[in-house]
DNA sequence: ACGTGTGAACCGATTCACAGCA
DNA sequence: TGCTGTGAATCGGTTCACACGT
């Protein structure tokens, strides 16, 4: 197989290698800034707790994208990751909620860098409703269903409680939204289609707490 | 065996386990909360994307808690969780980093609800040290090392640059520090009796866009 | 010689079917 | 009868050793 092809992969992977790739990406952007331009595999997973067998063989499943006996070209290899993640495209991101959390995301650097945008807000507050945060005007939530189709916005990134999580999921699938990246902590049910992702604080602070118990103190 | 038996599980199980245990705990709450009783584990799982055998599974290697034909009871099961998670006792947490995300989570209420509490926070800015936020004194990072050996403070929340993020979890560790949940997105080296969760939003969001964008739009 | 790419072996987690008990 | 608890089977992901190419 000389030929790249990201449609048909050889065999099927786990969702766990796209996180990785994610992984190596970031790595790969940190090592393009200090200036590094061949770097191997057992140089990239060095500090990622990941082998590297197992990188060579997330790779594996795109396409080939190094060289025999020396390595990855750093930039190259980065762009490569992009487009099979497909962040080399822009995506609209849209915000419900703007409370401590959501507000914090509007500045989150790591998005915003890249081509990660969150490009409405939404809130159900009327003392928000209107008001610019961080360069955008909070519109009330009850806009979202015409202002995501006329958007075209897929993504929505939920900040509100726990209690009004599952309100809001319903009113962006309906509004045509196909991603979730869930903050409430609260299990969301979603149809098929839709895809979601659950940043879930309590339960790695618990899973820790798990480990630390279990070692003495 | 009819003996609950916290400390020779029968067989060694995933780390997912105990992050499912998370996931459980927090439907028991929301089930007694509204009042719910009794359960089967189809009920309980049915929201969740896990299997009842699987939800049946991870409890065995802990104990048997349910009755046979019956159910488990909520709130008595919901207590023997958070005696296997170790969170029946209250754990203290440091939080470094005042940013926008570090006042979000002083704010959040998943964490203080709980037995799980935000007791110091630090930071380096001279502008914010010694101002009190959410009730808490802000205290300059250069006083970890004493502070968290006097409070006798094991888990550390980094909510610092990625620039910033090594440094601080090096003097967290010199610290007596042992868990460390990190959200700046990098990857931190520690010690081996360390424990590093990480709530990586980039990395969810870009799994996420991948999906998305496989699906065509 | 050196590091990538990968099939095959291994290992561990999940699933399943049913025994066990209320 | 109904639902739990669990050993055995299955499935899938990771590891490994080495062939391949430079």
């Amino acid at each position: 197989m000389k030929k790249t092809n990201y449609t048909k992969s050889k065999k099927s992977f786990s969702p766990e290698t796209i996180r990785r790739l994610s992984l190596y990406l970031r790595n790969l952007r940190g090592l393009k800034q200090r200036g590094v331009k061949i770097v191997s595999s057992e140089e990239i997973t060095r500090f990622l707790n990941i082998s590297s067998p197992q990188f060579r063989k997330d790779l594996s499943y795109f396409g080939e994208f190094g060289k025999r006996g020396v390595g990855y070209e750093v930039d190259k290899l980065a762009q490569e990751i992009e487009k099979i993640l497909g962040i080399n495209k822009e995506w609209k991101i849209a915000l419900v909620g703007v409370g401590g959390l959501g507000s914090a995301l509007l500045k989150f650097p790591g998005f915003s860098k890249f081509n990660e945008k969150i490009t409405v807000v939404f809130d159900n507050d009327a003392g928000k409703i209107n008001k610019v945060k961080s360069g955008i005007k909070i519109q009330d939530i009850n806009e979202i269903q015409q202002t995501l189709s006329k958007k075209n916005i897929k993504i929505v990134m939920i900040c509100v409680s726990p209690e009004n999580a599952q309100e809001i999921a319903d009113k962006a699938i309906k509004a045509n939204a196909r991603a979730i990246l869930n903050f409430a902590p609260v299990s969301l049910k979603v149809p098929k289609n839709v895809y979601v992702a659950n940043v879930d604080m309590s339960c790695e602070l618990e899973t820790l707490i798990y480990f630390l118990n279990k070692s003495g103190i």
